[in-house]
Parts: C-alpha cells; structure tokens; sequence
DNA sequence: CCAATATTGTGTTATTTGTACACAATAATA
DNA sequence: TATTATTGTGTACAAATAACACAATATTGG
C-alpha cells in the first residue's frame, strides 16, 4: 500500500473532528450563467462539492478557506456559512446503487484501508460554506484522488454524490433571499464590466427577467460604479460604457442591506 | 455516586454524537418586549440556552425538536437552524474564571465522573437554531441539573456561560434580516390580539418605530387577518378590534417573501 | 460608402407606494 | 358631562416603480 496516502489518511483521522465536515458551493458566473466548482472522482463518474475536514486546531471558517483556497488557490474571497446538514439518512438520499459505488471507490482508492473507511463513512454532519469567485482569478486544482475539477454550468450539473445537490439546491435558495446582503457583484465580475454584465448576474441569482432601462438607473442612482470609457469593440451595435466598483460604498450599501429588487 | 445519574451520562456518551450540540433561542413575546427561555445551573449564577445533544439515531432537526419540547411542553412550533458556531476557541471566550467555574460546577454535579467531564469539555460544534412560541401556552420546565427555567427580557439578559451572549446577538440578526420570510406574528402572538400589538412586536423585532396609520393600512391590504369584535375592556380610550390570522394566507405570504417593511 | 441592424443611454408618463399628518369617533375617567 | 388617550380612517404630497419611447451609435453586408 501506498505509504504517502496511509500516513495521509492517519493524519486525517488523527488531526481532524471526527463526523463532521464541511461542503463548498463555489460560485463563479461566466457566458451570463452562474457556474459551481466541481470535483471528479478518478475513474468513476462521482461528482461532488469540494469538501474536507476541519482540523482539531482551527476553527470551522478557517477550514472552509483552506479548502476554498486549496481547490481555487484564491484566499480574499467572499465566503460563508449558510446552513449546516445534519440529517441521520443524509449519507443515503441517492440510491442504494450509488452508495455502495462510493464504498467500493473508497476502498480502491485507499487500498482497503478499512480503519480509513470506517472512519469516512461513519455518520457525518456537515456544513455549507458557499464562495463568490472570480472564474478568470481562480486556478481549480484536482488532487491525487480526483481527476477533474472543473466549473460546470448550473444548468448543465451533473448528478452528485449523497446530498449534494440539495446543497446546491438550498444554497442558491438563500443566495436569493439574501441577495441584498451580498456582495454578488463585486465578487463575481472581473474588474471592469458592462452594465448588461451586471443585470445579466442578477437576474441569474434571482432567475426573472429585470427591465433593462429602470434597472440603469436604479443602479445608478445608488451611486456605487465608477463610469469609465467606452468599450471600443463588440456587436453591431452602439458600444456600452465600462464600469468598476466603487468599493467602500457597494460594501456599505451592502452591510446596510440596500433593497435592490 | 447517584445511580441515576450515572447511567444517565454513560446513555449520552452512549448514544449521542461526539462534539456536536444544539443550543436553542427560544423566543417569546409579552409586555410589549422580546423574552428567551434561559437556564440556570444549580446552585450556580450561571446561566445559559436550553442546549443538547443529537443522538445517533436522530437527525439534527428532531434533536432541536425534542430539546425544545423537554424544555416548553411545545411540539408543533416555528423552529429553524441559524448559523453554526464552530470557532476552536468558542468555550473560552468569556474569562477564564468563568471557565474554571464552570469545570468545578460540572465535577460537583456530576459527582466527579472524569469520563463524563472529558467527554462534556472536548471541543464542540453548535449549532443554533431558534423557536418562536406563544409564552401562554409553554411550560418552561427545569431538569436535575438546573434550578431555573425562566423568560428573561431581552432588554436584561444575564451574563451567559461560553459563547451564549454571541448565539443571541447572531439570531436576533438573523431574525431582523429574515422577518420578511419569518411567521413572526402568528408564532408569537396569542390566538386574537389588537394591531398594536401586531405593531409592536414588530417594532420590538426591527428595533425601530412604525407609523401606526401606515402600518394598519399596510397590513390590512396584504389581508392575512380576520377582524373580530370590538376589545370592550382596557384604557380610557376609544376600544380597538381584535384580530386573529388566516393562517393559511399568511403562510402564503410569508414563504413568497412579501415585503412587510 | 451607406443603409440596415442591434443595442445603448436617457426620457416620459401613468401608476403605485411611502410618508407625514389631520381629524372625527369613542371608551373610560374625573 | 367634559376630559383624555387612543383608535380608525382620510388626505395630500413625495418618491419609487413599471412600461414603453426614441435618438445615438458601433458594426455589418451590400
């Protein structure tokens, strides 16, 4: 047996809480859609969030920016909790087929290792953290036992281990709800953007057309863009202004919790 | 050493999950003010959330329940997760003093059990989750550890053991953020009561003054309550109607999310 | 080069909602 | 019976929202 992945393993088991976790829903928007950070397990066609252990000496948001930072390698990221999955069947929502998939995964990738594997499936309560991420700024990184870790289009996402997609499913619930909290925005576009760009973001977050030209000025009037030149290239059209955040004021207007829509 | 007791502990080492608990924020309303059920530890100044563990045949949800209903006699309830705390440092962030306090307390009550002390003290995980109840109809109900299960105001809290004073600032967040989602009114109020009433209880929760005409006016087209006969009794002044809820309408609106205020 | 086209920036209008009071009605009290 | 506090409703102005109009302007295809 491997002799790197045993004492991997044992230091899991070792340094980590035992039965609880921690799932990243880690959001990106690119094509006018928002995307998630998948991960691929090698050789099986398991998808799952990006996920991991808490150590016994760090605290539950720590852990969630390492793994956020180990999957990304970005580290000033908007991230947070947004509920904590503690269902005693949580481990058995998708098929019985599925689960046993994952057992007979589990005991290939860690050569029969049962200490390990009885450790890993024991019963687990986890928490979703999700993260506002610029795509172009992130670099997804696999690791030994993954061999893909790839955005995937919400509208194009893929079945997932256990309970995941519910997690997904819950966390863009509350992405909604708290959409005036959030910095989504600022997160999730690159530097400079159209005003198309922005309305195209939250109308994905909130999933219903908004009027373009009240939605101008409403975002205009709340004063938080700096206007720059014009985009010189594009579509047969009239060329759009380029805009950035103003940061100072979008993170107050935010705390405050600005009614946007 | 008491029996009892014993097997008692030894049935939660047992059959609970390690390093995970549920602390609840039982929220009332009377005198026109906030109230939270609290506990007190025998023979102690020291107070705290009605708390538990989740057993392992349970899921995190049913725990919460069943540590709500052991404490008011309640069942059918407004209960939710908040946030999970999961800081390293949580159980020392008040004075070590405090801390040393409370270590003695629970060798004195648990009559010195190490097991038990080492398997209570290890570092935990809580999850919050908060309840909102019709004070009238709970029945607060201390157990042998503790001498005292009472509504405390909002406005003159005690000093909480660990982190309890930070878990009722994050829910009452929580709640201001969410009211629009939140059956505040039907879960808090008794079954008929006067729209000032209605009016202040969500003052108490906004922590901001309403204007009384437009509140009557708003509230009365979103057309969730039933008017009923004039009150007959009360101050030297003209007598208000009673209302009670469409529960069915109100929980209508409240899952779209309507924007009371 | 120039008409056609798509999209942008801003304007206009009607409607709804919000805000701040006004005031008559009325239950208890003195 | 006048006084008082509070209620239910009215009103008038300001502000926000929604729906659509239209000129301005990059590109494209002839």
């Amino acid at each position: 047996m491997d002799k790197t992945l045993k004492e991997f393993t044992a230091g899991i088991m070792e340094d980590c809480l035992p039965g609880n976790s921690i799932d990243c829903v880690i959001l990106g928007y690119a094509d006018q859609e928002l995307k998630i950070l998948l991960l691929k397990w090698k050789d099986e066609n398991l998808w799952c969030l990006p996920g991991g252990f808490i150590r016994k000496d760090e605290d539950m948001d720590e852990a969630a920016h390492r793994i956020l930072e180990m999957r990304t390698g970005l580290h000033t990221v908007y991230l947070n909790q947004f509920h904590t999955f503690g269902s005693e069947q949580r481990s058995k929502v998708n098929s019985a087929m599925q689960h046993q998939r994952i057992t007979q995964m589990l005991k290939r990738l860690h050569d029969d290792d049962s200490r390990f594997i009885e450790w890993v499936t024991q019963r687990f309560i986890t928490t979703g953290y999700f993260a506002l991420v610029d795509i172009k700024k992130s670099d997804p990184s696999p690791d030994f036992l993954c061999d893909k870790c790839e955005w995937k289009a919400l509208s194009d996402l893929p079945e997932l281990i256990i309970d995941h997609n519910q997690i997904i499913a819950k966390c863009l619930d509350h992405l909604r709800i708290q959409i005036n909290y959030l910095p989504i925005g600022l997160s999730l576009l690159p530097e400079k953007f159209t005003m198309k760009d922005l309305q195209k973001l939250y109308e994905a977050v909130l999933r219903k057309p908004l009027d373009r030209s009240n939605f101008q000025r409403k975002i205009l009037k709340l004063g938080f863009l700096n206007r720059h030149e014009k985009q010189m290239r594009g579509g047969a059209h009239k060329a759009p202004f380029l805009y950035s955040f103003n940061q100072a004021k979008y993170d107050e207007l935010i705390a405050f919790g600005i009614d946007f829509f």
